[in-house]
DNA sequence: TCTGATCGCGCG
DNA sequence: AAAGCGCGCGATCAGA
């Protein structure tokens, strides 16, 4: 059972129709205001579990769960569409000519916007019709029937389709984050928080050091120029600013310069302005963008919440009565070329919780760190440096999963498309791409050489990087949906504490958990990986561990 | 004065 | 130790 959702001509109102698995209409449509939606949507909901269908989650969702109705499942317009757009294996069945441009995201419609914050966007515009939505529907459905793998094709676009559910519950949730934490940190390491635009003290304190080491008095250090200047003129011969290489330097202003770095870099990104703009009432909410990276990892925006540092983890502190569950996938990225490559003797060396030991016992003398470099050195392409050295030894031990990637990586260079397990594609190359290949070839070749080495390692990348984050879609997937099934929405509309996902990093993800229900959920949290597994790629000999720990910070996990 | 590119660095 | 993949963000810099 389908449920579209729509734009009635009425720009204040609503179409809900509904819509048997063959498409055809099992009730009238309706026409609701817009202030009654929340209602139909529950009332639907409990009766039916249909599939919302609409043009994108963000643009529902929040309303409806600042209106506390959640949704068991739905089909996402618009991340569906960029998905079959590129796909490989539905690209004869002509969906792209018919696709229907899906209109810009321009954020959450005007009543959930009532009950935001004030950093919302701009109000909504325009959205599809119902005749659109269900035309556009009707398209996807049959790239999806007409393609190579409808299966596969069919759990990417529900698995991305729970992810924008997952997404716009996280940001709605929000990280538990203890502003009062955070505060006292800033003042240990920074000094007490500076009036209007002024530098904390004890930054201000390394930048007098640094310019009195380079004998500098009106150096600015956050200038790269300025900085790079005075750094020769004391004699270092820097080719770059960067922190590791001045490392290298022994000088007096070296451990200044580096002390201001660390510093300014916490005072500016998440500092108390950072506080500011991203904390209110305890909770840290930042907006995930599904799909937003071309392999099918998540981005975000605003706040940088895939980038919360290591330093400042301490602030995330779950509430009274809560614990975290933090629980990563151990080695993701190598054990889905294992399984990709189908490479036994890979897969062998992942017997054990740590494949890159695993690997380094078979052939590295058990320098687990040289395995490790090796590895990612063959999934990233690196030619130069100690993990290209390392190379011919990985190549001899694991033929096919360096094949594998080698493979993507030629053909990549060739200018084709490669495509991940479950069936996402890289964009196309671009003409001017194509014809620098074709037409340079004669008076500059270095060019077109570098331009093709540099696609071969994005196309050998993409497949593991992309195949990966399917996996941990799914695994988001599948935790969701148990995680409804211990809690479910009925019992939790009485007050009932229930688990919730709060927080999702690549391969890593952290539910905010009752005490009473840390073990069930620890026990779901690998049913999940191992049901993602078996979605990804059936039975195979291969093991995906997951490392689960309960705490009561994030910085207490790994 | 505004805008887009670049640098440097945080995360996986 | 510092290269190979994918990002976001803030400050500076170059050019209009």
């Amino acid at each position: 059972m389908y449920a579209l959702l729509a734009h009635a001509p009425d720009g204040s109102a609503v179409s809900v129709q509904l819509l048997a698995p063959d498409g055809s209409p099992a009730a009238p449509a309706k026409t609701v205001a817009l202030n009654g939606l929340a209602d139909v949507v529950r009332v639907l909901e409990e009766r039916h579990r249909p599939r919302w269908v609409w043009d994108r989650a963000p643009h529902w969702y929040p309303g409806l769960l600042a209106a506390n109705v959640r949704v068991e499942r739905c089909h996402d317009l618009a991340l569906c569409q960029s998905i079959l757009l590129n796909a490989e294996s539905a690209a004869a069945g002509g969906y792209r000519q018919r696709a229907i441009p899906v209109p810009a995201d321009d954020g959450p419609l005007p009543a959930a916007q009532a009950q935001a914050s004030l950093f919302e966007r701009p109000p909504a515009g325009s959205g599809w019709d119902q005749a659109t939505t269900m035309t556009e529907l009707m398209s996807q459905m049959a790239a999806i029937a007409s393609s190579t793998h409808p299966a596969r094709l069919t759990l990417l676009l529900a698995a991305e389709s729970a992810c924008a559910l997952v997404a716009a519950e996280m940001q709605y949730e929000g990280i538990p984050w203890r502003e009062d934490l955070h505060r006292r940190l800033l003042n240990d390491l920074l000094g007490p928080e500076p009036a209007g635009h002024g530098r904390p003290a004890k930054m201000d304190a390394l930048a007098g050091a640094l310019r009195t080491a380079l004998d500098a008095p009106a150096l600015n250090p956050d200038s790269p120029q300025d900085l790079m200047r005075a750094l020769h003129r004391a004699g270092i011969e820097a080719k770059s600013t960067r922190s590791w290489e001045l490392a290298e330097f022994k000088h007096p202003a070296i451990e200044p310069l580096l002390a201001y770095r660390k510093l300014s870099r916490l005072f500016t990104t998440n500092g108390w302005a950072w506080l500011e703009q991203w904390v209110h009432d305890g909770r840290f909410h930042s907006e995930y963008v599904v799909g937003g990276v071309v392999s099918g990892r998540w981005a975000s925006r605003g706040g940088g919440a895939l980038q919360i540092p290591k330093q400042i983890r301490g602030a995330a502190c779950a509430e009274p009565g809560h614990k975290f569950i933090v629980a990563d996938a151990a080695q993701l990225e190598p054990r889905v070329l294992a399984a990709l490559a189908q490479d036994s003797a890979m897969a062998a060396a992942g017997r054990d919780k740590d494949l890159y030991a695993g690997i380094a016992a078979q052939g590295f003398g058990g320098e687990r760190a040289m395995a490790k470099v090796a590895l990612l050195g063959a999934i990233y392409g690196s030619t130069s440096g100690e993990s290209g050295r390392l190379m011919p030894q990985l190549t001899r031990m694991y033929p096919r999963a360096v094949g594998f990637v080698e493979d993507a990586a030629r053909a990549g260079e060739r200018g084709d498309t490669v495509s991940t397990r479950l069936g996402r594609s890289t964009p196309p190359v671009s003409p001017e791409w194509r014809e620098g290949q074709r037409s340079s070839s004669a008076e500059e070749p270095r060019r077109a050489e570098s331009a093709a080495r540099s696609r071969g390692r994005f196309t050998r990348n993409f497949v593991v990087q992309g195949t990966a984050a399917e996996w941990a879609c799914c695994w988001l997937a599948e935790l969701r949906r148990r995680l409804r099934a211990l809690v479910p929405d009925s019992g939790a509309a009485d007050g009932t504490p229930r688990p919730e996902l709060v927080f999702f990093l690549h391969d890593e993800v952290m539910v905010h958990c009752p005490d009473a229900l840390v073990d069930a959920v620890s026990d779901i949290v690998h049913e999940s990986s191992r049901a993602a597994t078996r979605l990804l790629f059936g039975d195979i000999p291969l093991e995906f561990p997951v490392n689960v720990t309960v705490v009561e910070s994030y910085a207490d996990a790994k």
